[in-house]
DNA sequence: TGCGACCTAGTTTTT
DNA sequence: CTAGGTCGCA
């Protein structure tokens, strides 16, 4: 059979176990991907609907490429698959079925077309929430905060919960916060990214009607990464399978990264209890990596306690031995990782096209660009600062949410004074009083004031222009407009543009420029959804990142944080500061920490297909100190004939 | 209201 | 060191 052509053994079996649970424990560079998509082709090959399948991913630049090999696959059948990320997943289920999600006491019930509120959203949502309660508006409040709603809403629990579990603690004023938090984003009819997760787990579990739809729908679910999940996503799939069974997931606990964002390492270690007649499948073939890199990343994985038992092989070449370079400084460091580059280069080898830097924190990437500037190396950096976190585009954004939800404050709130509309904090403080008096949105507090005789006429004038700003937007905004032709006339109408061309000195003009991407973007959606509405386009902004752009065989150097890599190989990957501090980071405290920083060097290790070039500087400047970083203790976990040393102090032609 | 001086904190972050 | 946030003054 053709869809089973190019596969092992195993991952044959992967591809033909379609019933019933299974788990396949796939290593790093093990085809897990090709096994899935497979597994999807050879479902639809064999006659089953493709309403009938979901595969569920982590990014959406995941889903995007397992679609496009579906497709290739097996053609237009595989467009209308269901392979989406389990955020997207679920705003498309809460798309349908908010409203039927059972009201709570003293909170509004939410309502279709509900605003999605990001980490910054939330952010400055929360802050606010903390202010009104006149509790302390530390940096560490904040987080404490924020940390405590996630794990609340982790756990489904409610705000009493929440207070029983934190009074001990003296930390009972969380729950305040937390409750304040859920009333407001219920009253602006919004929902964070935790809020997707569980309204749709508790939507599940309220209501059997819509459990079903989706149980009799997708007889065959596979989740992706399934060693990130957190406990809420790995519940929903539990739920939906909750009849046939059919649950296919595929992860590797040795590259468990992201436990410090709930996901639960027990979802992988304990899959087998659950489903006690869950077939297990090990992909143990590296087809990515040399010998050399494969023993070097195994041997130090091996060292991790909570973990599977597996081997890996590979029957690539053993290439050359992986080398660690003792560097004099940080910049010495950058120079010799710019040199050896350079040296690939000239080299002209053709197998040696992608190369790449990791590190463990942002900062690091600075010395690696100055460097890389002064030596006109062409490099790409991800994620150095999101396009979708640029304040502009945000604005931007703020007025497109503010246009199709009325009831969404934090929107209001950024745009109601950008451009400058000499409406301050005292203004803003009367209208969010009004607003609470009332019980009514932001807007219409506006609304309200503006005809008020109690509001001196100043004041009136300004949000009497702003309130029919905001109202002939969302005119435009419901009237059969295309998203790209709405953002433009937005950023005219607001005068937002001008505003941005206006104190334009230089780089200000790129922040105009970016703006104007977002009308791009806009197209591009347009062109994929003929017909879509400004309303469509707000909702599916709302998930996207620049992440899934990201193309990384289109610059020859990529720069990223190792939590990055995930998921991408290079030919060439260099991993610096190599040192204890940064690697495993200072601030980990737990064992689980630590082999948690174990598995982020095994990742960013196994991502190299033909070199793999450790560093660390002797002597570094960090926070304008400079501190001696001992090698990382890593290091010694590997058997030393399996490392070469080198050392560079840096001639400073720079 | 807005700007500039001062202070403080400083991991990783698929959505 | 440097970015982001707060506070105080004009």
């Amino acid at each position: 059979m053709d869809v089973l052509k190019g596969l092992n053994p195993s991952q044959v079996e992967a591809v033909l176990e379609t019933e019933g649970p299974v788990i396949v424990l796939a290593g790093a560079g093990s085809g897990k991907t090709k096994a899935i998509v497979h597994r999807i082709a050879y479902l639809l090959d064999g006659g089953i609907s493709e309403r009938r399948v979901l595969a569920v991913t982590f990014t959406n630049k995941a889903a995007g490429e397992m679609r496009a090999r579906t497709i290739s696959m097996v053609g237009a059948a595989a467009e209308t698959v269901w392979l989406c990320t389990f955020h997207s997943l679920c705003a498309r289920i809460l798309r349908v079925h908010i409203d039927k999600l059972k009201p709570i006491a003293g909170r509004q019930p939410y309502r279709q077309g509900f605003s999605i509120y990001d980490d910054d959203d939330r952010k400055q949502l929360l802050s606010d929430c903390i202010k009104n309660l006149g509790l302390d508006l530390s940096a560490e409040s904040l987080k404490m905060a924020r940390r405590w709603v996630s794990y609340a809403k982790l756990r489904g629990l409610e705000p009493e919960q929440l207070e029983a579990r934190l009074a001990g603690d003296g930390q009972g004023r969380f729950a305040r916060v937390y409750e304040q938090y859920l009333t407001r984003t219920a009253a602006s009819n919004a929902v964070d990214f935790d809020d997707l997760l569980s309204l749709t787990l508790r939507l599940f579990d309220e209501n059997q009607e819509v459990l079903s739809i989706y149980q009799d729908r997708f007889e065959y679910c596979m989740v992706d990464e399934f060693q990130d999940t957190n406990r809420i996503q790995y519940e929903l799939m539990k739920r939906i399978v909750g009849k046939h069974r059919n649950l296919f997931v595929v992860g590797d606990d040795d590259q468990s990264i992201y436990a410090f964002r709930g996901a639960d390492l027990r979802n992988i270690l304990d899959f087998e209890k659950d489903f006690p007649d869950a077939k297990i499948i090990h992909l143990g073939q590296n087809y990515r990596s040399t010998k050399s890199i494969l023993s070097t990343a195994c041997s130090l994985i091996s060292k991790n306690l909570a973990r599977k038992k597996k081997e890996l092989f590979t029957e690539n070449i053993a290439g050359q031995k992986v080398e660690l370079c003792t560097c004099g400084t940080e910049l010495a460091e950058a120079e010799f990782v710019c040199q050896e580059i350079q040296m690939l280069r000239k080299g002209g080898d053709p197998d040696l096209s992608t190369t790449a830097v990791f590190y463990r924190t942002n900062a690091q990437s600075r010395a690696v660009e100055d460097v890389l500037v002064r030596c006109n190396m062409p490099y790409k950096i991800v994620r150095g600062l999101r396009f979708y976190e640029r304040k502009e585009v945000r604005d931007v954004i703020a007025y497109l949410k503010a246009s199709v939800n009325p009831d969404d404050d934090i929107a209001l709130l950024r745009t109601i004074n950008v451009p400058p509309r000499g409406i301050g904090k005292v203004s803003l403080d009367l209208i969010a009083d009004e607003a609470h008096g009332s019980g009514c949105s932001l807007f219409a507090a506006v609304g309200r004031l503006k005809d008020s005789a109690a509001v001196r006429p100043a004041l009136r004038a300004k949000l009497t222009s702003f309130h029919a700003l905001i109202a002939a937007l969302r005119e435009s905004a419901s009237a059969a407009q295309r998203p790209s032709e709405f953002i433009n006339h937005l950023l005219c109408e607001t005068g937002y543009l001008e505003f941005l061309l206006e104190s334009a000195e230089g780089e200000e003009k790129t922040r105009a420029e970016n703006v104007k991407e977002l009308a791009s973007v806009a197209k591009a959606f347009e062109q994929k959804h003929p017909g879509a509405s400004v309303e469509d386009f707000a909702h599916h902004i709302a998930l996207l990142t620049d992440l899934d752009e990201f193309d990384e065989r289109e610059s020859p150097v990529s720069l990223l944080t190792l939590h990055s890599a995930k998921g991408l190989e290079f030919d060439v990957v260099f991993i610096i500061g190599v040192e204890k501090g940064f690697l495993p980071h200072y601030s980990i405290r737990t064992i689980e920490q630590f082999e948690e920083e174990r598995r982020l060097l095994y990742v960013g290790m196994t991502r190299a297909k033909k070199r793999l070039i450790l560093t660390r500087a002797f002597r570094r400047m960090t926070f304008g100190r400079t501190t001696m970083n001992p090698e990382s203790p890593f290091i010694d976990e590997i058997p030393a004939e399996l490392i070469a040393r080198r050392a560079f102090y840096g001639d400073n032609l720079l």
